[in-house]
DNA sequence: TTCATTTCTTGACAAATGTCAACGAACTAT
DNA sequence: ATAGTTCGTTGACATTTGTCAAGAAATGAA
């Protein structure tokens, strides 16, 4: 139970056996099926998920009704609408399974009542936070600075096993161009 | 000394004073003159920064030499290269004064020491993180799903005081598109 | 003020990407 | 295996944005 989120969380802080056990406490499980939703947009997001197997993607509708994919989830991550789940107010993204899905989840309260009363728990949050706050601004720059073709290349070698996972006009979304631009583009690579 | 520095941060956690006095200790002031750089592509950022007065641009270039804005920095705000910060690796981005500024700096050392000896340190760099992240992930989504002039007109509500004080293509860069396209948005808007 | 520099605008044209439609391939459920 | 659905490709054309060049406007320095 919880097993990857243990690893995960052991990789980037020291923990006791009691930290362990209070943490423990406080994680709930909860499986998902292919196709279901975890949140939509409007809701509010009452807990953060630790992905222990499956693959997630979080998107937003425009005002025409067009997804666009803001990223996905694969084991190991973490999924939510953060801006939802710390200020309880409505979320702006979708997330749905792409696969069925093993997912560690905390609530917001125990979120909060962890990171008041573990230091632990609240130098990973810390972790976490600053590791995915770099992640977004070298998104950014990727979609700022390069082209589509070096943004695909760049994706490829980076997360070679979402291409085998998802649907290629959902990656087409993710790097924010239609599925016949990506279609073309990557006729054009063959050559 | 560190006056908006400590605003911000009483804002975000509790803080005696010999916690107070113990971070005091460890933050330095710089000033940089308009169009000097606080650091350069491929150097090691050293520190970051919180800006007491002025305007910072970080921002990167790419293989053909051309700039893309990543963010302006404003009094209140934080700025360095936290990649780079973080992981002592060479930096992605410049850093320049768009007006001479005032700062308040902390260094890797500096910053490592507060963390694991000052909790309320800790938990203001997460309370940071998080904002910076849910920004970043604002920004991406705007980028990703909005017109170019929903994001002009997003950016000026929510920033009128940038576009008091930066150029206009620089404002375009951030939107990612020609000076020459902004320029002509805004010739369109105003019929 | 006056000159030099930077910034902004505009036009003409090129390149990239989107849209719509058709079709075929791949996948799924029965 | 088959029928229905989803997904990917391709063509034709529209739209958006970029590029290059020229000149006007704004800014800053002497």
């Amino acid at each position: 139970m919880f097993k990857l989120f243990f690893k995960n969380l052991k990789e980037k802080v020291a923990l006791s056996n009691g930290e362990k056990t209070a943490i423990s406490e406080k994680l709930k499980s909860k499986e998902i099926k292919k196709g279901q939703f975890l949140l939509r947009a409007n809701e509010i997001c009452n807990y953060i998920v630790f992905i222990e197997k499956g693959v997630l993607r979080t998107y937003l509708k425009d005002k025409s009704g067009f997804e666009h994919v803001i990223f996905f989830g694969l084991e190991g991550w973490t999924s939510g609408d953060l801006n939802s789940f710390m200020r309880q107010q409505p979320a702006r993204f979708y997330i749905d399974a792409l696969e069925d899905c093993e997912l560690t989840i905390i609530s917001k309260t125990d979120h909060d009542l962890l990171i008041e009363t573990i230091p632990a728990f609240e130098s990973y949050m810390r972790i976490l936070m600053t590791n995915a706050y770099m992640a977004s601004l070298s998104r950014t720059s990727d979609l700022i600075s390069l082209s589509l073709e070096e943004r695909y290349k760049n994706f490829i070698t980076s997360y070679p096993s979402i291409i085998q996972r998802v649907p290629q006009y959902m990656i087409a979304s993710h790097l924010g161009v239609s599925p016949e631009t990506l279609s073309r583009l990557r006729a054009k690579i063959v050559d």
